[in-house]
DNA sequence: CGGCCTTTCCTAAACGATTAGGGTGAGTGA
DNA sequence: TCACTCACCCTAATCGTTTAGGAAAGGCCG
């Protein structure tokens, strides 16, 4: 292909201005319906393709949105992604993310420069999956660029703002109803690092809970890692004996898998010697022995609200700060039993 | 924030002409060092960010790359996005994916509007992760638009054209010689469908090499779901029974999940009624009860070395279309065990 | 000193769309 | 018939950059 056909090429081919091939195309009044017909065909007997980089720079709009997430190897978040970009296309928009992880490890720069280059692209909106930093939040707010926190509260420096995610306080009364219900009644929550901000809700939830029905609950500290998670159970076990919890509740996925291999490896069986219980619900949970009792956030449904509420607050312009809360539902298999 | 600051402002505000500031910014010659410096200091002062679009606009470029999947359900895939992602970051590109799956299956009309964003979107490069349809492969070649297939090899219609991916042949041969060399005579090779072409060479490596040492290959075909593989594995039970296969070969980690389950209840155990291999190497492998032998294709190698290629081709306009084969490695676990 | 590079910078025309702000002619009502 | 409206279409400016095609000034050489 020479030159690529620009919407001149078709208004010359077509005797009309450029200004009826727009309309025409863009399915806007102000053209005849014969004219409009007789645009659109010549359009794709030349095989015209809208340049949507001129169209954006001209309207000073944009069609693609950010995602920003802080994923590292959590398999969750890009079904997330998927979730939201499944919608999004169904808009004519589209996402581009960018992963705050460098070598598993947050790293603020990298973040910095994720935050630049949606600004460079002049993305019509940025979708934040963790707690931004202080001075992406300024820049973004600084821009005007709307934003949406997905799975992660908005911190309150960038509140009013919308949000769509899981009612982790109601997912942790839930785990913790269902362990004290079974006889459990020394908690462990094994948490990841508080900078990821579900952290707080998914514990509260849990404490406030196991408190009220009078079960224990003992914090274990992990790296956002299943080798962390590891490290750490293992770490407390080797502490605090293997005799003082009855419960573990993992508070995600690498942080479940972390677990479940060190009690593998301490020996310990699940569920005769402890109760097991992980956050999110993922494909080989009913497959391992035992099936994994695991907290499931309907994590399709929070990618399509979360995307319906993108294109609305894009195509519509419309402003929205409200906090949609998904409520989560327990899945029991078979790594919580009754203590003996 | 009422207006964006432009380049033209800072033009202004530096007192030297856009070309100038254009040229100083974007580092290139013909501008003295102390203006240069001036130019910058004042840019960023006034908080100014380029605006890509009108870059590539006028620049008849683009940074960013398109990315077609047919993943569905396939962790697979995202994973191998994250890859490539990771590496065009640090070339200042940025992926957008398109996933041509609807409702888990392959849906062509979506293909089609996929291709047709990418156009829109005027992008440097497209990679296509799976068998692209016909009509496809020819609006990307008649818009000269570089394409590189990752993980799928490419259709004899878009050669000569770059690829990189696992070699499936040789993982197919490791198989065999893995499921030979414990004593196997029967093993049945579960195959997603051939549309996805990686399903080719999988299946002949292993075929070949089995038939080199005396062990018979049964295929069962597949949907390629989880699903689909349970559905397919119990129908060909209740056809031939277990009795007649002493090894499984499936070609997936969805098509793997579905065996399991099969196998699970239809009460066969692994290793001691029949052995199991799994293409691709994922977390859960190694927890599984018997953990699972699997293929290990590399996938954070494969992502890592078509990041490369890609930023190559659209930074430097490198003409390339060399393939290149990762070698997959097996990793030997618990459901492969001898016959007895 | 005149001619000729170089370096440094500027002017102004693109890139490919959208869209105010008209203009034209037909229809309508008085 | 005239004034007015309305539907349809056009002209031309504009979005924010990049970049040919000079121009001015200084240095160098014979």
């Amino acid at each position: 292909m020479a030159r690529r056909i620009t919407l001149k090429d078709v208004s010359a081919r077509a005797g009309v201005s450029t200004y009826t091939v727009s309309q025409a195309l863009a399915g806007k009044a102000g053209v005849s319906d014969e004219t409009r017909e007789m645009v659109i065909r010549t359009a794709d007997e030349m095989g015209y393709v809208t340049n949507v980089l001129a169209a954006n720079l001209k309207g000073q709009t944009s069609s693609t949105v950010g995602v920003m997430t802080a994923s590292g190897r959590n398999q969750y978040y890009s079904m997330l992604v998927q979730g939201i970009d499944g919608v999004l296309q169904q808009y004519g928009l589209h996402a581009v993310t960018n992963d705050a992880m460098r070598g598993g490890v947050y790293n603020a720069e990298l973040e910095r420069e994720s935050v630049s280059a949606l600004l460079q692209q002049r993305v019509a909106l940025i979708v934040a999956t963790y707690s931004l930093g202080e001075s992406s939040l300024r820049a973004i707010r600084e821009w005007d660029i709307p934003l949406v926190f997905v799975d992660s509260l908005p911190p309150a420096a960038a509140e009013p703002c919308p949000f769509v995610g899981c009612d982790n306080r109601l997912a942790g009364e839930l785990v913790a109803e269902h362990l004290a219900g079974l006889g459990h009644r020394n908690a462990v929550f094994l948490g990841f690092p508080a900078d990821w901000n579900t952290r707080l809700p998914r514990e509260a939830g849990f404490r406030d809970a196991a408190s009220r029905l009078g079960m224990s609950v003992t914090t274990v500290e992990s790296e956002n890692t299943a080798e962390g998670a590891y490290a750490a159970m293992r770490g407390h076990l080797a502490e605090v004996g293997s005799g003082s919890f009855d419960a573990i509740y993992a508070s995600n996925t690498p942080l479940l898998h972390g677990v479940l291999r060190a009690l593998r490896d301490e020996g310990l069986s699940v569920p005769e010697s402890v109760s097991v219980v992980g956050f999110d619900e993922f494909e080989w949970a009913e497959l391992l022995s035992p099936s994994v009792t695991v907290v499931d956030q309907h994590i399709e449904q929070i990618g399509r609200e979360a995307g319906r509420l993108i294109a609305e607050i894009v195509t519509e312009g419309r402003e929205v700060t409200e906090h949609l809360a998904i409520r989560p539902d327990l899945i029991i298999r078979q790594s919580t039993a009754p203590r003996h």
